[in-house]
Formats: structure tokens, sequence, C-alpha cells
DNA sequence: GCAAAAGTGTTATTAGTACACCCATGC
DNA sequence: GCATGGGTGTACTAATAACACTTTTGC
């Protein structure tokens, strides 16, 4: 007997976003107030005949006002306790603070992360998670540095570090960690920004990110490199 | 101007799922045959009000005929090309090998991994990613213990990584390493299974997974700490 | 006694951590 | 000349990787 995967019931399919900058304020999110203090996050619906990665990037650019440095998508919950089995499908969206952002453009606005107050529980763990995978993605990609300006400071990237992080690091081991990485490329130009040495200034040095691990690689768009790692996944025996 | 959270349209959701346990052909993967020599993973719908995870766990005992092991969802896919905007929600289940499957319970069969023939894209992507997800946790969580029975040899428990991982590991390096993490539990008995020397029992000693996010060891301080800070940040200032 | 799998240590290399002072500049 | 942030090195410890022989059993 062959099982049908018949598809019966339908869902509201929402999509609910974290994005994250990094302002004077240390952490910040962009939300909408609502009602007494409190905030909600961004969200939106889906088009027809949109992959949901290509929604979600559309409903945050509108939200927000400018273009995201990285989106991922982390968690679906479906919601049992909304009447129409609402499934929320939650995503990390990270911005560089220097972007022009149309502060109003939708009613958002940015919050350290800190003050938000969120009455929706969903929200809350959709928040919750976004941070816990911000963080430890700093361990072992180079996640940060799309919270940067194109050219920083090793200063500039520790305080984003730690900023996220929530507590501080060790100046010359940081510094040697993030140099020996070889992602980093020293730029000849100084930055003189007050009375005190000039700080060296760095870019990436690559383009493709290996945040490879929990994004699948055909969800990021690079057509060669995903059919390549999906060939390897099966002959590695 | 406040933004509101519409929910306008609704689309089919979907649950996939790839079972995977560990047989005499190594990893298996359990699917339900269709057309000729092709095979489909099995999948389901939720039911109302029933949380994603719940519907998961449900169409996966339903399908497989025994209970799961260990149970994670993977990725969430809006699939353009269907009419109706089916959203794919998928899922990695583990079973262990001893465990009673009825094999025709919905006509699933078990096939190694590497001889399973998806027509479907999705499916293929979804068993893409599962594969890659397993082989990337081993790495960082015990998640290997699901596909074992409840006591096991070392041998058994290396076999079962070589298995995943697809190549072979050291093995005074991984006893080594398997003992340091202190998960494991030797027991009085020894088994005895063939014309060579008796090979210890084990089995796990603690039943929380530590399947904590990479968080690297420079980003964690100490743990409490970090849970902490994880809570400060949002409780509001 | 021999086949078959279990079990065991050492060495070399690499990565991580803790820690404190001098440097270049603007005013 | 002093305040400010930029920049540097060393010693200790822990983790990882490579590598081959002895032990216990069933027959």
């Amino acid at each position: 007997m062959v099982f049908k995967n018949t598809i019966a019931a339908v869902s509201p399919v929402r999509i609910s976003a974290v994005p994250f900058r990094l302002g004077r304020a240390g952490l910040s999110v962009a939300v909408h107030p609502v009602g007494e203090g409190g905030q909600r996050l961004p969200a939106g619906v889906p088009a027809p005949a949109e992959w949901l990665d290509v929604a979600a990037r559309r409903i945050v650019r509108e939200r927000v006002g400018s273009h995201e440095q990285y989106l991922e998508q982390l968690y679906t919950f479906g919601d049992p306790a909304t009447e129409d089995r609402t499934v929320t499908v939650s995503y990390l969206a990270l911005f560089r603070d220097h972007e022009r952002h149309d502060e109003d453009s939708a009613g958002l606005t940015w919050m350290a992360a800190r003050e938000v107050v969120l009455p929706s529980e969903m929200d809350r763990r959709v928040l919750d998670y976004a941070l816990m995978r911000l963080r430890a993605k700093l361990g072992y990609t180079n996640i940060a540095f799309h919270l940067l300006p194109p050219t920083f400071t090793l200063s500039d990237l520790q305080l984003a570090y730690e900023a996220v992080l929530g507590h501080p690091v060790d100046k010359r081991n940081f510094r040697r960690r993030m140099i020996a990485s070889s992602i980093l490329e020293q730029l000849d130009e100084k930055r003189r920004d007050g009375s005190h040495r000039p700080a060296a200034l760095y870019r990436f040095a690559s383009r493709d990110d290996r945040e490879a691990y929990l994004t699948p690689p055909w969800a990021m768009e690079r057509p060669e490199v995903v059919a390549e790692s999906i060939a390897a996944s099966h002959d590695s025996q």
C-alpha cells in the first residue's frame, strides 16, 4: 500500500523577523510600537509564488526601509493557541548601522535589544532564539561582519562582538584570533578620529561566508556552490 | 503609523520527515516506494490545534510504526512551483535499529541512504539537508546515541559515527574522547559475541543532551552568567 | 595456536587563556 | 605633558592527531 501525500488542510503562514543592528546603545532591534510601551516584531505574509526566503527579504526591506546584510531562517512555529492554526516562520536579519534607514517608513523604530517589551509570547520566543543563534554564530562564522560597515578597525570589530555577546573579550587574544583567521585584509589607510594613535582599517578578505552549517547552502543563493556541496555530501563514503 | 500584522493568505502546510536508523547496510532512511524504483519521504499534515513538533512526531510514528528517539525541525520551504503555495516544514527523526518496526505499516521500507532515489526536488533537498545536519551534529552533540540501543560497546558507538560520517575514525582517540566526555557509564556486564575478547558495555550517563548551540568557549564565560545575560537582555531594563 | 575484535600510551602540534605595558596622536 | 585609545608578546594549559602492539576469547 502506498500512502498518498494528501494535502488537506491549510493554515495562515506568517513571516516574523528580528532585524538587528549595532547602534550607539549597543545591539538594537527594529520593532513596531504597540499599545502602552509595548512592541511587536515586524511581520508579514508571503505572496503567491514566492519562496519563503524571498518573501522574508521583501518584508524585512519594506518594513525597515533599507537592505539587510544578512538573512537567515530560524525556526517555524505552529501555534495551536491561535484559532486559525497560524504558522510562523521566523527570520534573523542583520543591518549595518551606517545605512540609511527611513526611520518611520512603517512606524518602525530601533530600540536597544534589552529594552524591548514584547507582549506576544510568539514574538518573545522568536527574539530569544534569534539572539541565541546570533551569539552562537559569532563563534564559528564571520556573521559579525554583517553588522559592520565595509571598512572598520579591530576595535570596532571587538566592540561588535562584545555588544552581541554581552561581555568583554580579551583584546590581545581577540586580535590574534581575528588575524589568524585570515578573513581580514588590512588597508593602507588608517582612521584618525581623536587625540590618540590612528587605528588600522580592515575589510573582509572574502565574500563567501562560511556560515555553512546551520544554513543550508541551497538556502543561500549561490547556485554553483550549491550543486557541488550537495553532490559531495553523497559521495563522501 | 502602526502597521497591522494582518494575516491575509493561507497556504497548505506539509510536514516532511527524514527517518534515519543504522542497519546492517549502514545508514538507512525510511521511504515510501513510488513509481519505477523511486521513493518518497514520509509526509503528512498537522491537525487543528496541534503544534508542529507534535504533528511531526505523530506523523513519524504513524508512518514508521515505532517511536523515534530524536526529532528535530530542520528547515521550512515555501515552494513557489506548487500551485497552492505549499509550505513544507522538514524534520529529522532518529530511530534505533533494534526497535520493532511494522515494516509495512504504511507501505514504508528502510533503504540504505545512498541508494534512495527521490523524484521530488523538495524531497532531495530535505534529505540532503538532514544528512548534513546529522553529520555536523555528531561533532558537538551526543546525537549519535539516539541511533543506538540502550547499552552498547565502544565499537558499536564508533561504527555509528563512521556510518554517519562516511569515513573511519581513529580508535584510540575516539575512545579517549568519548570517555573523557563523561557522558558514558560503564556497566558491569560484558558482551561476548564471538571468538574474541568480550567488549565492555556502556550506557548514557545523562538524559539531558547538551546540543547546546555551537557556543565557543570564549563566548561562554560561565554557563550561569550566559543564561542570566540572555535573560537580562530581554527583561526591560 | 590462530583468528578476531578489544583494549591501551606516548609524542608532537595546535589552539586557547591569562595577563600589562609602550605607542602615536591631538590638544 | 597628559589623556586617549591603538597596538604588542610570552608562558602555561588543554585539546587534537598520528601512530602499533598486546590481550582475551572461541574454536
